[in-house]
DNA sequence: ATTTTTCTACGATTATTTTCGTAGAAAATC
DNA sequence: GATTTTCTACGAAAATAATCGTAGAAAAAT
């Protein structure tokens, strides 16, 4: 049962998903690029995600180095689930229509939603 | 600028938003099918609400009634914003992709989506 | 070799959210 | 009309999140 990150914590989780293994400084650098945040802040929420097991770290080194411990994808599809419960009462259709309603998506990305229509209508 | 509810606030306006204006004594009661709740504790969080603006309510009858303030289709997209910021790196289609994937559509839905679609790329 | 920088650990503070107890007025019940 | 129930208001506690300061060790720079 993986603990559900905070969204400070997912913000760190994005940048070690995208990036691999990574300092604290690294992290933190990342994420002084969209607000500032003090280095032992970072610091300090890693070393927490850390006995939550959300990251693992090696210490060999002087400068520690971490990695997600949960993945992606089902993290994205476990806080997906919650939020569609919580905003959208349950309805995930709801929150397709909002979603496509509201940004604009490339001719591209229509055609990548309209293909995997067809998949899903072909198997089930 | 509307302030971002807080989850416990996002379960007293969903019950708002489906029941419309109801008292603290029922909107209680709703919840308390999903987990037990104070009364106090939900007449605190709408006193709450009020003062954040994000209900409003008529104190006529000894028993007040209150009111989602805020729009159900707005708040929605606002916190669809935040989240896929948040969870999808800002990329809704990697969200909608996810959600399409995951959740069982109805033949219904998908043609819903389907023509949806259709209606965006006419425009686009 | 001394000074400066870079780390971790740890505790504490601050902010935010959630929960609840108590008091007192009004209404309903007996 | 006395008692019990039902409300609101309010303050405060508990729980959760986020931020930061300081100390001390290790490494790097001078």
């Amino acid at each position: 049962m993986q603990s559900k990150p905070t969204e400070a914590e997912l913000e760190i989780l994005q940048v070690l998903w995208e990036n691999g293994p990574s300092s604290v400084r690294f992290v933190n650098e990342q994420l002084g690029e969209r607000k500032e945040v003090g280095y032992t802040t970072t610091l300090k929420l890693m070393q927490i995600m850390f006995e939550k097991g959300l990251v693992v770290r090696n210490t060999d080194a002087r400068s520690h180095i971490y990695e997600a411990a949960i993945e992606r994808d089902e993290t994205q599809r476990n806080l997906l689930g919650t939020f569609v419960d919580n905003v959208f009462s349950g309805s995930a259709m709801n929150l397709v229509m909002q979603a496509l309603g509201n940004h604009k998506a490339s001719k591209d990305e229509l055609d990548q939603i309209k293909a995997l229509i067809e998949k899903i209508e072909k198997e089930g």
